[in-house]
DNA sequence: ATGGTCGATCGTCGA
């Protein structure tokens, strides 16, 4: 079972690309983070028409999050507890039936927080603590759980091109890196990096100044495996090809084979 | 040092 996430920045600018990439590459499952789309505007239809099942949870002109599955999605529920007053829509998580069972996917689109030292990086930090909390309840429901998105989290030096130029940026700021941590010390695995422990593996360059041509990318975009998703885990990769075509996003697909 | 690129939306914010 194939499940993806990517960032399209933008589902109306990118609904073509998106749709070529689901019949090349042909996912069972992909979150969409920065949809930029309301729920009624989503394209929906055509997504339908390429064979998923959509949910979405979206706001006006930014943020925004999707799931779109083969088969049907279930116990759909948008929002991260903890704060009933953030109406940013970055985050839905919804089941999916498997040959064994079933599958917890959570679509994610964390703050981004920039810059630092302004309410953005409070809101970051108290995002991802939230989402700490919400990690230890899905844990212990000891079922297969995949938190798929763009957890705008730079882990370690080794997933910048050039770690020395974000030491300023909310990306990689220890308050940010000492949460990935966290989440990983309570049980959760990172799929890509267990799979492709090499130097230059990234899934996001910037728009300006040839970045990807220089390969002057990050790793932000992370596949988080609960324990039980973890033993089922086949391998791990990156759709970089994606960031060559016309009009691409900054964010490239990056998927996980689990064997469920 | 500045501006450099996009998307949504239509002046400006967010990234």
């Amino acid at each position: 079972m194939k499940i993806t996430t990517w960032n399209i920045n933008g589902v109306k600018a990118r609904l073509e690309g998106a749709l070529a990439y689901l019949r090349e590459a042909s996912p069972d499952v992909i979150c969409f983070q920065e949809i930029k789309s309301v729920d009624e505007n989503f394209p929906r239809l055509e997504f339908e028409d390429a064979g998923y099942n959509v949910v979405t949870h979206g706001q006006k002109g930014f943020n925004g999050v999707a799931i779109l599955s083969k088969t049907p999605l279930e116990d759909v529920t948008p929002r991260l507890p903890g704060d009933d007053t953030d109406e940013h829509a970055r985050y839905l998580e919804a089941t999916i039936a498997t040959q064994t069972g079933a599958v917890r996917v959570a679509s994610i689109y964390l703050p981004n927080g920039n810059p630092i030292g302004t309410e953005k990086f409070i809101y970051k930090q108290a995002w991802m603590r939230r989402l700490y909390v919400r990690m230890q309840m899905l844990r212990d429901e000891e079922m297969p759980v995949v938190l798929a998105g763009d957890f705008n989290i730079i882990p370690e030096p080794q997933d910048a091109k050039r770690p020395a130029a974000w030491v300023n940026d909310a990306l990689f700021q220890p308050e940010s890196r000492s949460f990935y941590r966290e989440y990983l010390n309570a049980g959760f695995t990172d799929a890509l990096r267990a799979c492709h422990p090499e130097p230059d593996v990234y899934t996001f360059w910037d728009y300006q100044a040839g970045a990807f041509q220089k390969n002057d990318g990050i790793r932000i975009d992370h596949l988080l495996l609960s324990p039980q998703a973890a033993d089922r885990l086949v391998a791990a990769g990156v759709d970089r090809f994606t960031r060559a075509w016309e009009k691409p996003s900054d964010h490239v697909p990056v998927w996980v084979d689990l064997a469920l």
